[in-house]
DNA sequence: ACAAAAGTGTTATCCTTACACCCATGT
DNA sequence: ACATGGGTGTAAGGATAACACTTTTGT
């Protein structure tokens, strides 16, 4: 963490909420995998969510997205509000303990701060990895992609709200913009398959599944995809934006 | 409000989290109808729902329990959370203000306390009305129960509050225990129904209710009431209970 | 006998599931 | 020609919705 950023936070502390945090749960799609954005603190020897603190003049839900900015560069389309976690015992001094150490913190106001008891907003967003670099945040902490098959323990109870975000997420997955951003421009079945199943974690019927997309009318089919194999190819597709955002009310899908 | 209760007050408060309240949006069933639990301040210009703050020792969902008995003394067997709210402008001060004049409140750390913005945590239950009788906070502000289609503005958001918890209700029907705790022991078919229609505002088919019901095998038979009237008599129904809680989890009926 | 409401049955339709079959493609 | 995966078809089963029919009750 960077000295004169700390001064600076010591400054900016009065401009935030106290006793209230948010953090967001960033799956990333990419290859048939998820991944989770994930900060780094002191080297790796601790890992959390993005997250942060809500500024007096501004809206919760406002604050997410300024908070994962800053935190990590990336600007998604949406972030939603799936839990509110506020267990007496989520807090543990033992990380913030040797943070505030490690870089030799000892202003009260900061200490103070960093010390009390936060409740946190968590939210959620699916994105396509390609299309996200994650960044550093002004301390100098580093976000990046990991795999959510191969996460390290995280602090407090970031692993909690992460399994509560994934199971929000399957089911309200027909109420995602899920296809869209995620996906290249042209797809074929197969890939959005696998999307799905990625996300659901249980295989789907290949010839139900293309049916069922199909009937809703939200696809455009155009040419054959070329790609070499020794086999019939598939077709491509892309959304029909305006049936798109027309069925994403009513629930789309699976 | 009791003065003497005001000091007391101001003694309590460093033992709340600040920033952060809760409310509860109760729903009562009783005869076809649903009411709300509503809060009546100075003597009925203003009403809320029943909120309050969360102590420095407490989980919030326990804190969501304590704050409900104690401002309106009843205890319900779950509360759920459902959404949290966090707009800047949600904070009403003309409401905040009046309560402080009328009241002579100039003692600043309470002027204070009440003047911050705050985060709202909203949680949900489903009560039988009948059973329930609302009592009043140590301040001396009454609850009361008031037919949701004939509610008075309410504070602050809590009318979108109350929008919320309503459509997360319907949603959500499948998970609540809405048979077991708010029948009476035994019932008919038809008041079962009648309490489904009421919550999801919307008629449904009588003949094919009753085959959904039975089917789940969660409804014991018993005698026939004879209540009198011109027509078959239809049979009084209680809740298996064991098959009751086994399905709760996996979703119950609409 | 009749009205009223409860209980039960019937039918058509749709959705889901599982699987089979044929089709296109490069080797 | 053949293996491979893509596209389409079919049939069984279950769920849903609309409505008809029968039964029981008090007048």
């Amino acid at each position: 963490m960077k000295a004169a950023n700390i001064n600076l936070l010591k400054e900016q502390l009065p401009d935030y909420l106290p006793g209230v945090s948010l953090d967001c749960v960033i799956l990333g799609y990419q290859n048939q995998n998820l991944s989770l954005l994930t900060m780094q603190w002191d080297q790796g020897n601790y890992f959390s969510l993005p997250g942060g603190f809500i500024r007096r003049d501004e809206d919760l839900s406002m604050a997410a997205y300024r908070v994962l900015e800053e935190r990590t560069g990336l600007k998604v389309p949406m972030l939603t509000q799936f839990e509110t976690f506020g267990e007496i015992n989520r807090n543990d001094r033992s990380f913030t303990n040797h943070i505030l150490k490690r870089f030799n913190i000892t202003d009260p106001k900061i200490k103070d701060w960093f010390e009390q008891r936060f409740i946190s907003v968590g939210f959620i967003a699916l994105v396509d990895k390609e299309q996200c670099t994650p960044g550093s945040d002004m301390f100098g902490n580093t976000s990046s992609w990991i795999p959510i098959d191969q996460l390290p323990p995280l602090i407090l109870d970031h692993q909690e709200m992460v399994t509560s975000a994934r199971s929000f997420l399957k089911k309200q997955l027909n109420y995602f913009p899920v296809g869209s951003a995620l996906l290249d421009e042209k797809f074929t079945m197969k890939d959005l398959q696998i999307l799905y199943e990625t996300i659901l974690e249980k295989p789907l019927d290949r010839a139900n599944f293309q049916k069922r997309m199909l009937k809703l009318d939200i696809l455009i089919r155009h040419e054959k995809k070329m790609d070499g194999g020794a086999y019939r190819a598939p077709y491509l597709y892309s959304f029909n934006p305006i049936r798109y955002r027309e069925l994403l009310d009513r629930g789309i899908g699976y």
